[in-house]
DNA sequence: TTCAAAAGTTTGATCGTTCAAATCTTGAGT
DNA sequence: ACTCAAGATTTGAACGATCAAACTTTTGAA
């Protein structure tokens, strides 16, 4: 293949000058209609195209967002990035925008790689995800001055509005709340909560929007909320364990919510294996799985967090990047409101080895166990 | 924050030429050690990194790989592409190549977009994915001598050791042959079949794997692989319905391999609701929502297909592009060997409503509905 | 000591684009 | 016809790196 055409190659072919050319791309409003047109015969008949390097290494603009890609996927909830992704790369896609990706041991590490990435003009912003209470990351971006913004709130106090970080993140506390709210309307009146050990932010704030409906729709006490509420890790089996102790001791509980569909699976395998298969459970992220196996689950939706995180961004239209300071005024947040999606469940049976949850995976095969 | 330093500043501060720097960086050897050592300092001081854009738009070369993203997750086994995404991000980052996304809504816009990469040196190389019989994709990249990689077998015959078409596939007919020996191992003598319509290569591949095992070791006859052969899209509920019909229909199948995960769920569904919650059955792709649920799978070995990729593409080690024909002597293509992750499952009892599937599912909530 | 070859270093040109300033063209008002 | 401003187009410089060739220094053998 012969050499890619250049600007002059068109500029020679319309005879015209480089600029004039170059104005046809970036400002058409200002070249004579009938140049701008032979110009535009011309740029077709060459199938010319810009070359990118070279107007980055002039605008020292990229047009380009990264975003690290965790080289493990964690099981059933893991996918949630993955679909956030998907989204992103859309919404990207309609604004001129694209989408590199990288990966990062740990926090050091990735810094690290965006320090490269925005040193070699690679990259106009960075779209953090998982963020934590007191990260590293973001702190060092804004120092930086580079833009980013994070999916996922910062959970420090008075991080909530600092205006320098740009956050999306998706309301657990109302998604819960709907979601406790839809089993009382359908009846149960005494509906439990399994979340995690209340460490992480996210998973406080749907703990939250189950107390609030259960304490304002079912008159709780804070025994009730005591007795009712598990923390495990987001394991399948360690939910399992927890339900299958949880309701025997309690036979009025007539509901679950859970933190994550993870979670629920694991109750749901739980309540079959006491013989309450009918208890009416609802999951959170509206995973694959559950939508597979008919779980009712709160589904975060994505495209719109998507959406959000590059209005931050990059406003409300545009491909390109506006200034964190030239933002005033508008909000430099966006909190997104998930819906329940409500599925009729398949009644499941647990096995056999529900009392050794450790036997219940071996790996076969000559080569290597299969990863998780 | 002030301007990132270049090249030349660098010069400056360790007192040499731009030149000598760019050796130390590209070409140490040549360069002498105490003068090295001088520059080295001035760059770790400056904290200076090389301006990607510029070495491009000099080298003609970008270090970056791009990959189609599709909007649509579609279920269960969609998520394979998204964990062989991963692994390739991961061996990509190895090797100091950087992954560029983008979407398409179809083949002409997929050629469209990557034209336009292509144009802009933005991207050296392609992967491609979901490759079918004919693609126009692979016959434009060809054509266009523009450098690629698919994840998928060309189905056409000759297409199959074109020289100029390197390609990476996992070996169906060999995994599933040891399924199948697997559950033959353990004791079962009548195993069936689902699958997909014969269009897809993959599909008949698979299928082959089974055949093959099941005529070695069980001497089946014609008769029999008619008989416990199934073909039915990749739904969940059209194989569930599919075994329904199956089972009764011949009391002594012990045993069912699938052409998917999505397939093996819908079977194990179907045979709880026949009472035959205890029949092994084994699935493919060793999705999350398997693992969950405690299914026997095999396993593509994601990282050795992206690795396989990326060797075909840049060779055994480097991050330098290796032309095709360049590659002469080494083979254009790996197939790589799938293994099987055997699983205790969980017995599942279905729904009560499995006579109407289409009302499995509704959408609650006040806004939008839950997509998939 | 001399000189050619090898090793080390520097200089000028170049990649393809956009910006800033300069130049040329058009058109209205007098 | 003349002037001046606004409109349209062109030219030179710059972005930050590498390549190729020129130049300078060191090395080793006669």
């Amino acid at each position: 293949m012969a050499r890619l055409p250049t600007i002059d190659d068109v500029a020679r072919a319309a005879k015209v000058s480089r600029q004039t050319v170059s104005n046809v791309l970036n400002t058409p409003a200002i070249v004579k209609p009938s140049t701008r047109k032979r110009v535009e015969v011309a740029i077709r008949k060459l199938a010319y195209r810009p070359h990118a390097s070279a107007r980055r290494l002039r605008m020292r603009k990229s047009s380009t967002i990264a975003i690290r890609l965790d080289p493990m996927t964690n099981g059933i909830s893991g996918a949630l990035l993955d679909r956030f992704l998907h989204a992103l790369t859309e919404q990207a896609d309609a604004r001129g925008i694209r989408i590199l990706l990288f990966t990062a041991a740990d926090p050091a590490a990735e810094i690290e790689q965006i320090r490269k990435l925005r040193a070699g003009a690679d990259v106009d912003a960075f779209v953090l995800t998982a963020t934590f209470h007191g990260d590293p990351r973001t702190e060092w971006l804004v120092e930086n001055d580079v833009p980013f913004v994070t999916f996922g709130r910062p959970w420090g106090a008075n991080d909530m509005n600092d205006p320098s970080h740009l956050w999306v993140d998706v309301d657990g506390f109302a998604g819960m709340r709907e979601a406790t709210i839809h089993l009382i309307d359908e009846g149960s009146s005494r509906i439990g909560f399994i979340g995690w050990p209340s460490l992480s932010g996210t998973g406080d704030d749907r703990r939250r929007g189950w107390q609030t409906a259960v304490k304002e729709r079912l008159a709780f006490g804070d025994d009730d909320l005591a007795a009712l509420d598990l923390s495990v890790e987001d394991r399948l089996e360690d939910a399992r364990d927890a339900v299958v102790a949880l309701l025997p001791s309690d036979e009025r509980i007539d509901g679950l919510v859970c933190a994550s569909d993870t979670l629920a699976l694991g109750a749901m395998i739980a309540a079959a294996s006491v013989g309450r298969s009918d208890l009416p459970i609802i999951g959170f992220d509206n995973s694959p799985v559950g939508q597979a196996i008919g779980l009712s689950s709160v589904d975060q939706t994505l495209d719109e967090v998507a959406a959000g995180a590059l209005e931050l961004l990059l406003g409300e239209t545009g491909g390109d990047l506006v200034h964190r300071d030239a933002a005033a005024g508008n909000t430099r947040h966006r909190l997104i409101t998930p819906h329940l999606v409500s599925r009729q469940p398949l009644r499941l049976l647990a096995p056999d080895a529900v009392s050794t949850p450790t036997a219940t995976k071996n790996a076969v095969g000559n080569h290597r166990n299969g990863k998780e």
